[in-house]
DNA sequence: TTTTACAAACCGACTAGTCGGTATTTACTT
DNA sequence: AAGTAAATACCGACTAGTCGGTTTGTAAAA
């Protein structure tokens, strides 16, 4: 039983208290209450408000890039990096649905100095992720005729819409959808001439 | 030339405001101050500053919803509802960016007298995109091993985030997205009996 | 004369951040 | 091991500023 510091104690409450009711509606006063905790003790491990915002961007973004990265060296070919990345992604999206919820509702909320850096951050995933599409198309792969920017930021659409209304409780678990987005995105987008070996990632009907 | 009432001065001004800075950031003595009005002019239109936001709220939503009724109601078979209905979305995005930004980034900030009416509304507008989709189940002429509600809820994914990234300046117009989305969708979702109507929806290669 | 449409000064509640102080841990000396 | 000084972690009352909303005033329209 490792003893939780205050400052990590801290950001948990925030991470539940903003994705209810909004980094705006959240008082500082609020946090330290909900953790019986005081203002003191607040300032002294974060700058600012701000600072703590910029905190919880930057773990899960951090995060996303490690694992989409991983996700691309352990394989070698587009299809399979490709449902890595699925899989990859919209498990992280199952995990953090909260830090999701406040990293796409609340980074306007970010001070300049930060939201440079998360923005770069953010990019960065993207690249990732649109590198596997463009190599995928020069193997001939994945169709020419679509531009692979555009397919990149379909396939982002898609996944990070789940944060907005994916329930666990709900009827199908992530993983079940993760498959239908595969097997969509593949459909679309894998060339007659691969689509033998897209095959074992899509459901059967 | 028509003259601008000073209330719809403040909803276009706010429209812009707002999606720059976002609601919390948005003072109402700012508002006033870049039309050069006075906050008794802004409180003689509305009753609060949260009724503002749901004004902008609804505007946006009603339009979307007739929209895409009108778009179910020229067409009457499932494919060309449904690439009807892309369109039409596409395009009102297009238009609206600066709303759907607001709508989709500060309907929290709604108190829940107006919050409840719009979660409606939004549910209603998903409803209609869901129905095309069964009934094309129904007609087998959508692949049936894919659940109704996440293919909807990929498809909306897609087309909401590009409010996120879309940029009129950019390399491609949102006619062309269109199609690229359009293409996507259909070779995703069609059954191999039924893609021959598809064809002449999707992109030539 | 009454109502409408706005202007401008004003108010009070709320909140991020401060500051002086106290408890607790660490680091060093003997 | 014990003592102690310094650094670290934390507390909570207070403040300065902000912002939604109100009140009072006024000029034109009806």
């Amino acid at each position: 039983m490792v003893k939780k510091t205050l400052k990590q104690r801290i950001v948990d409450a925030s991470v539940e208290l903003f994705q209810q009711d909004g980094y705006h509606n959240v008082t500082v006063d609020r946090i330290v209450e909900y953790i019986g905790a005081s203002k003191g003790g607040f300032y002294h491990n974060f700058k600012s408000k701000d600072e703590l915002l910029y905190e919880i961007h930057d773990v899960f973004i951090s995060y996303v890039i490690q694992q989409s990265q991983d996700a691309y060296d352990k394989y070698n070919t587009p299809i399979t990096r490709l449902c890595a990345m699925l899989q990859t992604l919209t498990q992280v999206f199952d995990m953090y649905q909260a830090h999701i919820t406040i990293f796409y509702e609340e980074s306007r909320s970010l001070s300049d100095e930060y939201s440079e850096i998360i923005h770069k951050k953010r990019d960065h995933y993207r690249d990732i992720l649109q590198k596997v599409i463009a190599e995928g198309q020069e193997t001939k792969v994945f169709r020419t005729e679509l531009p692979c920017t555009i397919v990149t930021m379909a396939i982002v659409g898609m996944i990070n819409w789940t944060y907005k209304w994916f329930k666990q409780s709900g009827p199908l678990t992530m993983e079940q959808i993760t498959d239908v987005f595969t097997d969509m995105v593949l459909r679309a987008i894998v060339t007659e001439q691969a689509m033998e070996e897209a095959k074992q990632f899509m459901i059967k009907g």
